[in-house]
DNA sequence: TTGATTACCATGAATTCCCATGGCAAACCT
DNA sequence: AGGTTTGCCATGGGAATTCATGGTAATCAA
């Protein structure tokens, strides 16, 4: 299968009247690159998920990486709870868009109103994936929760550490 | 996979209006030997990771050394509070870059800001990443840091005795 | 027809690309 | 050895693109 190009970065855009939002440009290349159909000119495609009520936020697939999601779901037992689960999530509660000429996207009413997102829209790279985010809950609940983690541990820690730590 | 080239020494670079620096021409040597994508002739691409708002530098690591990171990262149990700590510093507060023709990159103004640099940047070697200073802020926090250990210390104390000690 | 969605055109700001110069050092010549 | 050439390195300036964003016309669904 080889190298796959990763996400990485943060950035806020504007989201205007019609739910239109670019896409961060670095991002737009990992998603034409993720997108086995994508050829250059095109307008790749790429996978929303929005989950449940208890989500906040909007996780984003490309096609290569929802794929093979759909791959470890589609080898489970059919009849499972956990399969069953999984495939109201990740197919059900989901959708595939694709960006536009202009690097954007829209975010239908439904979504913007599911996640909160009025005004503006945070992206968060988290490696394989990306995340949008109403910038206010992300900082509420995001943030709020490293420096919990972060403040039982001692003044100079550096957080390099924890990668080679055994255990959790 | 075999050696990989290692960073070593440290310099000072001119930092011009437009957020524009010199990588020391040693460590680009590195960056290329550590992109997998990079041939003969083309720019190398490399990550640089800021951090969270405690963070003073900013800390460079070639593909290579990222991807070993992130399939680190991508181990440990996805709901783990250390792995979504790890995901944010690694993954959303990092962004790629790449050297231009002229063994250039542009810091952009948020990270300068973030960090202090203005006028020049304090390049240092760190065996296998390296890190980006305001000069002001090396002496600082690093120098006093080093001294401050090492006056703890027998006068007659010779650090290569550390290399041999086991455990932390 | 009307409200909504999609396609098309437009623009300022930011970013990247391309050309240019002076310094320094290793290699080269005679 | 002395001078010269060649080449990489650090740095500067302006042109050319790309990016993010806004507006309007065309299309669509019901």
């Amino acid at each position: 299968m080889g190298r796959r190009l990763r996400f990485r970065g943060e950035s806020r855009h504007k989201v205007d009247t019609k739910g239109r939002v670019s896409i961060p440009a670095s991002f737009r290349r990992v998603l034409e690159a993720g997108d086995p159909d994508w050829t250059d000119g095109l307008h790749p495609n790429f996978v929303i998920v929005y989950g449940d009520h208890r989500r906040k936020y909007l996780e984003c697939y490309t096609i290569q990486e929802m794929e093979a999601v759909e791959d470890k779901i589609a080898a489970m037992p059919r009849a499972s709870q956990k399969r069953k689960l999984l495939e109201r999530l990740y197919s059900t509660q989901s959708m595939t868009t694709s960006v536009d000429e202009t690097g954007r996207i829209v975010l239908p009413a439904k979504l913007r109103s599911k996640v909160g997102i009025s005004n503006e829209a945070y992206f968060a790279s988290n490696v394989d994936t990306f995340q949008i985010w109403e910038p206010q809950t992300y900082e509420d609940e995001e943030l709020s929760k490293t420096e919990e983690y972060l403040d039982d541990l001692p003044e100079d820690f550096d957080p390099a550490q924890l990668l080679d730590e055994e255990g959790v």
